[in-house]
DNA sequence: TGAAATGTTGGGGCG
DNA sequence: ACGCCCCAACATTTC
């Protein structure tokens, strides 16, 4: 007897049950499968990301005596093919409620001699598990969250790798090395040992202030705990363990999580398309004026500095604060009056932690057009959120160095400043873009 | 997890 | 003392 653990997005050894499982059943051939359509949409920031956690969960097999097997190719030829070569009596994996994710695991099911057992899932309540009372599924995330906690999880299971019987001897391709990344780019570093470090710095140094401090970007006030989710170098039940009853505010955004990928589990078209149909009658500009506000949004050079302070940071860490993150989708949307779908493919394309669920969701959530969304006319003021949120301009100066020699009054608008300043001009007038969109908005009400 | 427009209230200056 | 105006501060409504 033998079996395979396939890891996909649960790249760790400790709180893993699929791992346990896989371990009560004689030596276990831990492996993960190089799948182009995975790798393709991804960016270099992201892809990097993912290797660099495969070679840190590939030095922890190996300190027990363990290695991790790469494979390529397609996932429905290629497990059965590892399966076959270790004489696997079952496939072990922790389940995936994405859309490629579900569609993929029924084709290797189907290939496969043996069965693919699933133990657990990269969520505290598995996808489809809370409903309503007439079993259909929230839209709603207040309700979500009350169910959601009454409902409950189990303890983190215990840790099993010293106790499995790790094979070493399957051949194996090596993982491959990072893609170019832009220069002076800096990623989060990889790896379990990495995600329980950042994680118990976080409850000792942030959690206490997390409620009051978590909106602002020029403090290192949040987890930066989305990148081992992603990947699942933590569970999130490791944490919400940890957080005893402390701190409501991050056990919401860990419910949020949870919300989204329950809504992509019951709707799996909406990562593409509207949840509010109507919406899709919305006007966007087009042609030559759309490719030129996109690449100024994109590369940080709209005029506005806290849009652009993000979405440079987007290119220089593969990561943005949350709360910058509902200022620069709100702009593409209401003020550049373009398709939160093209926002959403660039987060995409750039952020490490980058998961469709709360990705695709969350641009809904700006774009006014998802479940329990922002109603559309809530449009944010980018220079007021930027007093609000970043009030002495540390975090805007950090990424958009032209504006360093300006007084905190101007650095949120440098427009007014008698100096100048090598800094864009505004692509757009955020008061007449407004009136435009909330007439865009009208129209669409009334059609 | 908005912001602007509009409405209301109340203090102070002034005749 | 009183009414009137102005306007800041706050509340409510609207998009």
């Amino acid at each position: 007897m033998s079996s395979v653990l396939w890891f996909r997005r649960d790249l760790r050894l400790r709180d893993n049950p699929a791992l346990l499982t896989a371990a009560q059943n004689g030596p276990v051939t831990a492996l993960f499968v190089l799948d182009d359509a995975l790798r393709r949409p991804a960016g270099a920031p992201r892809l990097a990301y993912l290797y660099r956690t495969l070679r840190a969960l590939d030095e922890e097999l190996r300190d027990h005596g363990g290695a991790l097997v790469i494979r390529s190719g397609k996932p429905e030829t290629v497990v059965a093919q590892v399966a076959r070569e270790v004489d696997a009596a079952a496939v072990h994996i922790s389940a995936d409620f994405g859309p490629y994710g579900t569609a993929r695991d029924a084709r290797v099911a189907q290939a496969l001699d043996v069965e693919l057992v699933r133990t657990g899932s990269p969520y505290a309540v598995a996808p489809g598990r809370v409903v309503k009372a007439d079993g259909s599924p929230f839209q709603v995330f207040t309700a979500f969250y009350r169910r959601w906690s009454e409902h409950g999880w189990p303890a983190p299971a215990r840790s099993g790798a010293a106790s499995a019987d790790w094979r070493s001897d399957v051949a194996s391709r090596p993982i491959p090395h990072d893609p170019a990344l832009p220069p002076g780019l800096t990623l989060p570093d990889a790896g379990e040992a990495a995600a329980v470090r950042s994680w118990q710095a976080f409850v000792d140094q942030r959690l206490a202030g997390y409620s009051d401090q978590r909106d602002r970007p020029d403090w290192d006030a949040t987890s930066r705990m989305s990148p081992h989710l992603h990947y699942g170098t933590i569970h999130p039940r490791t944490m919400l363990a940890d957080l005893g009853r402390r701190d409501d505010t991050f056990r919401k955004e860990v419910a949020w999580r949870e919300f989204y990928a329950a809504v992509l589990h019951f709707w799996p078209e909406s990562a593409r398309a509207y949840f509010k149909p109507e919406m899709t009658r919305m006007p966007y500009v087009s042609g030559r004026l759309a490719d030129t506000r996109l690449e100024a949004w994109q590369q940080g050079r709209t005029g506005y500095p806290i849009v652009d302070a993000g979405m440079r940071q987007l290119l220089a860490e593969g990561w943005m604060h949350n709360r910058v993150r509902m200022i620069v989708a709100s702009f593409l949307v209401k003020d550049l009056h373009l398709e939160w779908t093209v926002g959403a493919r660039h987060f995409m394309r750039h952020l490490v932690d980058g998961d469709l669920a709360s990705n695709q969701h969350g641009w809904q959530w700006t774009a006014g057009t998802g479940t329990d969304a922002a109603p559309y006319f809530r449009i944010f003021n980018p220079v007021t959120q930027g007093r609000k949120f970043d009030p002495d301009g540390r975090y805007i100066k950090r990424f958009v160095p032209e504006l360093v020699g300006l007084p905190d009054e101007l650095v949120h608008e440098p427009w007014k400043a008698d100096q100048k300043v090598d800094y864009p001009d505004r692509i757009v007038d955020h008061d007449v873009e407004r009136k435009v969109a909330l007439a865009n908005y009208q129209s669409v009400r009334a059609s």
